[in-house]
Formats: structure tokens, sequence, C-alpha cells
DNA sequence: GGTGAAAGGTCATTAAG
DNA sequence: CTTAATGACCTTTCACC
């Protein structure tokens, strides 16, 4: 789905002030009531949306350790994998990727020590040839999604750049 | 924090259902609404509920392609790089860690060669020695943290493992 | 526990594509 | 003509004191 204006608009008034209601967001993006709601409905429906769900900082809940891990799975043993990785409660996200590794997943620990648990227990599964681990030092742009929605709207990299469209 | 049954209660009532109220979330977790009032506030004072902004799905959003991305910053640039990262939409998130890289971002885009624009704008800092860059293929376990605060109570991980705390 | 104030739902009207 | 926004109605529910 396209966003436009009054879209983020009303993600960027959802994100600063959290838990207004609907009324107060329609006063402050300057529109009616109705149409606050109408949007808002849209953009769950459409599925960009996902949740309001609350954001937590894992260091202040007690879990300042968190590292990347590189794994190489053996050949067609994702499935098993991907089983190990969703058991494991320490995996807070995992994808699989282009290059030389074949899944890349962030982990959270309490400690340097429970890291190692943590990885050592991932390392259990027959399915995982080898993994690459590097420890997150600092952050250097935390999490962030609104400035990609207001300024990245650098279309025409998917419009036709150097041909004209088929058809 | 330390967090109990109940926070992680209240956090997961949280999850399934956004935008509830305090009252029916006292009733959904059967403890009177003081309580909920006072934890929530709680868990907002000590830092570990930063907000409870939307969440999106970048790929409903129009911006299906997402990459991590190494870099090898050249030496005392860190600050320099940062700077280029944050003004760059397309980038998620960045952390600097461990390993033969120095920092791992992550970065959303519309195509392809929108990607390719954005490695290129990234690769137009000096700071930056050399990047590698993987491109998410599907996602293996979807972002979650749930299931650390709930099930990750393995303690005793930071707790004098093989040697006593120094005193 | 009481009270002022929103939320949520619906709808006819109107503006714009 | 289709789609969307609007302002107004109402009832229920919540947040605050």
């Amino acid at each position: 789905m396209e966003l436009d204006t009054l879209d983020v608009a009303l993600l960027r008034l959802l994100t600063e002030h959290p838990r207004v209601g609907v009324l107060e967001l329609s006063r402050l993006a300057g529109v009616a009531r109705a149409t606050v709601t109408a949007r808002m409905e849209r953009l769950r429906a459409s599925g960009v949306v996902t949740g309001y769900g609350p954001q937590l900082d894992l260091a202040a809940a007690g879990y300042p350790v968190q590292a990347f891990v590189t794994l190489e799975i053996a050949q067609g043993r994702l499935d098993e994998v991907t089983e190990h990785l969703a058991a494991l409660p320490g995996v807070l996200e995992a994808y699989a990727t282009t290059g030389t590794g074949d899944v890349l997943c962030r982990l959270a620990a309490r400690s340097n020590d429970d890291l190692q648990q943590i990885l050592l227990e991932l390392n259990r599964s027959t399915g995982i040839r080898r993994s690459t681990s590097v420890v997150v030092l600092s952050t250097v742009v935390a999490h962030r999604t609104l400035p990609l929605l207001t300024h990245g709207r650098q279309r025409g990299a998917h419009h036709a750049p150097s041909y004209k469209n088929p058809g």
C-alpha cells in the first residue's frame, strides 16, 4: 500500500504521543475524527500497521547483551533449524539471507556467560554447520522507520530507470 | 529492572490487545486497576517500556527489500559515519559490533535497484573502508521479545557460575 | 465510587478524483 | 460516478479525583 502525507503524519503522531485517543489525534492532525478512524482501520487492514504493542528496552529489562549470529545451514535442513531457533527464547529474530551465511539471527542475553550458554544451545542443532557471532557494543542508529516513510520517497528507482515500461 | 510474572502478563496483554484501557487491562489480568496503573508507570519510569508506537510492516508499506550491511570503519571516524548513517532514511538501525566488521546496519528499500542506490550513497562516506551486504530472503523467526521475558529466566548465568562475585 | 469526558458506531451530506 | 472526508448524532466506557 502507498502511504500519503496524512498516513505518515498519523503514524508520526502515534509514535510521538503514544497512547492518545482518536479524538486528540484528529485535533493534532487537523482532520475529522472519522477520518482518523478510517485511516487507521485502512492501515491495519492493509497490513502496514501490525500492532501497537509496547516497545521494550531489553537492556533495561535485564538483558543488556545482544549479538548477531550468522549460521551456515546443512543442505536442506532449514526447517529443522527454524524450529530450533523458534524454541530458543534468546533468539529475537532470524532471517534467511544471501551470502556465505544462510541465516542471520539476533540474540539477547543477561550477560556474556548467558550469551555463551545460548550459543552453545544454538549450536546443538545438527542442522547448523557453522556459526559466527558478533557482539553488539553500542547503538549507532536506534531502530526507526519514520525517516524512511517521510523522506524515503525517492521513487523512480523502480519506475523504469533506463528502459521504457513494456507494453 | 527485574520483571515479575505480572509485569510480563501485562506486557503480553498489551501486545495482544494493543489499545485497551487500564480498566479492561485490570480485568484481563485479574488484578485491581490501581495495580495496573502502578505497574505501567513503573515500567515506563524504569525505561523498560520506551513507547507504544505503531509497529509497521515495511514490506506492506512499499519497502519489501531489506539488507544487512557490515561496515569497516576507518580508524577514528565512527562519528562521521554515524552522522552519515543517521542522515540516510534507508538505514533502519545500526550497531557497533565486535568482529572484523565494525558496524552492522540494516537497510530497507523499495526494490533491488533502490537498494543499490542506497548502498552507493552509503559508500560515499570516506570513513567507510569496506562494506559487505547480504539481502534478506525471508523471515525465519519474526521479531519478538515476549518469549525471552517469559521463559528466558535461566538466571544463574550471571550468578557466579564458576567463581564468586568480587566482594 | 461518582462524574466529566472521550471512544466507538452509524449516517447523511458534501467535496474531490 | 466512485471514493473519501466531514460533522453530528448516540450509547457505552473509561480515566481521574
